[in-house]
DNA sequence: ACTAAATGTTAGAGTTACCTAATTTTATTT
DNA sequence: AAATAAAATTAGGTAACTCTAACATTTAGT
C-alpha cells in the first residue's frame, strides 16, 4: 500500500514520540507540534491510520504504533538518514543543512533507489547527525548513548551525535575539529565547576565547560 | 513562489509539446494524454496556471508557456536529467528504470542540492537518453540530432539518443555494445530495402534495418 | 469532591487536484 | 452551407488534508 507523503510523515512523528515516552505512545498535541499542523487534523489522520491498521487508537487515549505502522516508520527513517548521509558524504551539505532536504527526499518510493543509495555510500551506520541508520530489514542500532559529562576520568570514548543543533555549538565543534567518530580521553573531571579536561586525537588538549560535555554525545 | 508537483508536471509537459508543435503551443487533449488526466482537469489547471502568469491561455485555443513557465519548466527539465544521470551513472540503474524515479525527484525543491548534484556529476551535458541538460542558468545544447537513417555514406556519427526505448530496443542495443557516445561510421546504404551497413568502433561490422537506424539518433 | 485548566474531539468549511456527464464551440465532411 | 465529428468547456461532485470555533472529556489543584 502506497502512503503520502502527510501519512508517511505522521508515522515518523508517532515512531519517535513513542521511543520517548515510557509508554511507547504519543498525544494528539505532541504529535500536532511535531508535524507543524493543529490537532484537528492529527485527529482526522489518527483516524485514517487507524483504519489502515498502522495504529490503535481510541479517542481521548494516546496512540500507538501498530507493528505494521512501526515498521513503515523505521523505514521512513532508514531513507531520511540514507538521504541525510548521502547529502554530507557526496554533496558536502553541513551538518545543519541535510535535515530539510532529506524531509522531502524520504518520501521517494524506490525500492531499488534505497538499496542501492545504502550500497553506494558504503552501508553507513550512522548519519550525519550520529543517529543510527536502520537496516533494510528494520534493525536499529542501539548503542547506548552517553553525555560526554557522565564519562569517568581515565576513559576513551567516540562521539556519536549532539543534543544541541544551533549554530554557534556547530561552530565551536568544527573550530574543535569535534565530528561525529572523533575519539575523546576524558583526563580530568574539575569538581569546581564540572568542566572537563579532554584529549581529542593526537593528544590536544583543552578544557570543555559542563554545558559543552552536556550536548556531546559518546558511547 | 513555490510550485505543486502537479503544476510542474503540466508546465513541463506544455513546455516539451510546444517543442514539438512547429506553432509553439499545445492543446488541451494532448496535454491530458501526457500528464494521464482528463481533459477537465487540464482545464482547471490551465487556468490556475493563467492566473499564475506562467501560461497564456484563451478558452477553445492552445496554450503557450509565458517566458516565466518557460523558465520554470526548463529547470524542472533540468532537475529530471540530471537525477536520470545521477541514477545511471552513480547507482547503476538501467537506461529504461532511470525515467520513473526521476519523474518524482525533479519535484523535490532545493536550489543548493540540483546545483551540487550537478557539480557531483561533473556538469553533464546530456542525460542516459541523449537529452540535452539545460544549464543552470536555462540555456540548452541544441546540437542538430539525425536519425542514423538519415545520415549518409561514409560519414562517422556519434550516438546521442534513442527514438525508443522499448526493453526490446534497448536490449538488442546493449548486445550491440551501442550507447550514448558511440561512434558509427555508416559504409553503404542499401537501397532495396534502407538498411544500413555500419562499422561500431574497433571496426565491429554489421548490416542494421531501417527500423532499427530510425530509432538511433546522432550527431 | 469540585472546579479550573489542559487536552482532545466534532462541526463545518476551504483548497487542491481530480472525476463523469452534459453542453458548447470549432473543425471536417458531404 | 449544413450536418456530423472532434475537441474543449462547464456543472457539479469526491477525496485528501488542512483550518477555526465550539464542545466534550480528562487531569490536576484546592
Ligand atoms: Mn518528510
Ligand atoms: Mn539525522
Ligand atoms: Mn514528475
Ligand atoms: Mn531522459
Amino acid at each position: 500500500m502506497e502512503l503520502s507523503h502527510s501519512e508517511e510523515n505522521y508515522l515518523k512523528a508517532i515512531y519517535s514520540l513513542s521511543a520517548m515516552s515510557d509508554t511507547g505512545d504519543a498525544a494528539t498535541n505532541e504529535i500536532a507540534d511535531r508535524v507543524q499542523t493543529k490537532p484537528p487534523s492529527v485527529v482526522d489522520m489518527l483516524k485514517k491510520l487507524a483504519t489502515k491498521k498502522l495504529v490503535t487508537y481510541e479517542k481521548y487515549k494516546r496512540v500507538q504504533l501498530t507493528s505494521q505502522g512501526k515498521k513503515v516508520a523505521i523505514q521512513v527513517v532508514r531513507k531520511h538518514r540514507l538521504w541525510e548521509t548521502f547529502l554530507f558524504e557526496k554533496l558536502q551539505f553541513n551538518w545543519d543543512e541535510v535535515h530539510e532536504v532529506a524531509e522531502q527526499l524520504e518520501h521517494i518510493h524506490s525500492e531499488k533507489l534505497i538499496e542501492r543509495l545504502d550500497q553506494f555510500l558504503g552501508h553507513p551506520v550512522y548519519d550525519p547527525h550520529g543517529d543510527p541508520i536502520p537496516s533494510a530489514n528494520g534493525e536499529i542500532k542501539t548503542a547506548k548513548r552517553y553525555k560526554l559529562s557522565e564519562i569517568e576520568a581515565g576513559t576513551t570514548c567516540q562521539v556519536v551525535g549532539v543534543n544541541d543543533s544551533s549554530s554557534d555549538f556547530l561552530m565551536y565543534l568544527q573550530q574543535l575539529s569535534v565530528g561525529i567518530g572523533t575519539k575523546i580521553k576524558v583526563l580530568e573531571r574539575i569538581a569546581f565547576d564540572h568542566s572537563l579536561m579532554v584529549s581529542f586525537k593526537k593528544g590536544h588538549q583543552t578544557v570543555v565547560s559542563k554545558k559543552f560535555a552536556d550536548n556531546v554525545l559518546v558511547t
